[in-house]
DNA sequence: CCGTCTATTTATAATTC
DNA sequence: TGAATTATAAATAGACG
């Protein structure tokens, strides 16, 4: 649409680039989201700006929902990955160890590029009717909410379960944990509304 | 756009649901490509229709693909979640070890789930057309090996890092690792397409 | 049920403020 | 520089075969 046909091909010139993205970004959300609203599906949308910019949208709690729906429904590997899949589930202890280790690696730098995002992400709307405006902010915060919240409390369950009785914990580092977890539960309670 | 406005709020009709489902999903995934090429960016987008239809688009190999780059940037927090974020960043090392453990403890079950949804998965597939039968399987069957291959990758790079030249790990795990590896990368070549 | 056709609504490129 | 306007390209709802 527009005075002009747009080519399929990569905009050279880098501000324009940039506008285009920012333009179009939030038009496919738009999108997305009738999609979703009128046909009652599920659907998840990611978008890194050539810059490093991420964003999401998700009719689900979180894009990290959607996700999950991909990992036990859809699935349809073939006998080839059957035997990767053993090696991967059959590994002994330390390399369970190692191999859990790693794949947090992942989380752990998700948790320290959140504070430079924040505000960065929290400018971004405008696009939509007032109505629809916080939309986005308080879906994402929450759905980031919700994912601290099941880390919580796997964390505490993996306490109980790998440290037993044992002093493996200082007194104070579980006092602050657990008290983290009342907290989010109790403001879980409200702000959402992203249910389409 | 059409002769009518749509209004944002679900088709009841189940036949009109499905047509327009249809249609819109095609041209969310034509949009999303176009910014993608456009601005060079990495999107990824998961669509499931009502009746559990999963469309996926990406403009990576695989929509795995564009998750792992969740993992590793995304999150959009809000002040409330500073503190949240705080606590759980600012654990020591017992508490750091047991954190890492647990939030992979997901992935774990992700895994564990897998071989359950195997031959229930495979058992689906039959009830769908014969040509279509072929494109999903080899598609998601490879977009479920890029995800194994990125987590290998991960690792391994997480075994040097972590335990460098420490005897942690068994001599026949690590070489069971490998190999797996190495197969796949071999296995990855092929039957991919589903580029647009 | 799927491709076509056409009137209309949307999206948006260019332009202006 | 970024928001608002305008002219035009696109998308698409409904109808038809």
């Amino acid at each position: 649409m527009g005075r002009n046909k747009v080519e399929l091909k990569k905009i050279e010139d880098s501000i324009s680039r940039q506008q285009f993205y920012s333009k179009r970004k939030d038009s496919i959300i738009k999108k997305s989201n009738e999609l979703a609203v009128l046909c009652e599906a599920d659907v998840g949308l990611l978008m890194f700006s050539p810059d490093g910019e991420v964003t999401s949208y998700s009719s689900k709690e979180s894009v990290e929902d959607i996700m999950l729906l991909v990992v036990n429904q859809r699935l349809i590997p073939n006998p080839n990955e059957q035997h990767l899949m053993q090696s991967l589930t059959q590994s002994k202890n330390e390399g369970e160890m190692v191999k859990k280790i790693a794949i947090a690696e992942a989380h752990e730098k998700k948790l320290n590029k959140l504070k430079q995002t924040l505000s960065e992400a929290q400018q971004k709307i405008r696009y939509y009717e007032p109505q629809v405006e916080n939309i986005s902010s308080v879906q994402e915060a929450d759905a980031y909410k919700q994912f601290l919240m099941s880390a919580m409390e796997q964390i505490q369950q993996s306490k109980a379960k790998l440290l037993g009785g044992q002093e493996f914990l200082q007194r104070n580092e579980y006092a602050a944990v657990a008290s983290v977890n009342t907290e989010d539960t109790a403001a879980a309670g409200n702000s959402r509304g992203w249910k389409f």
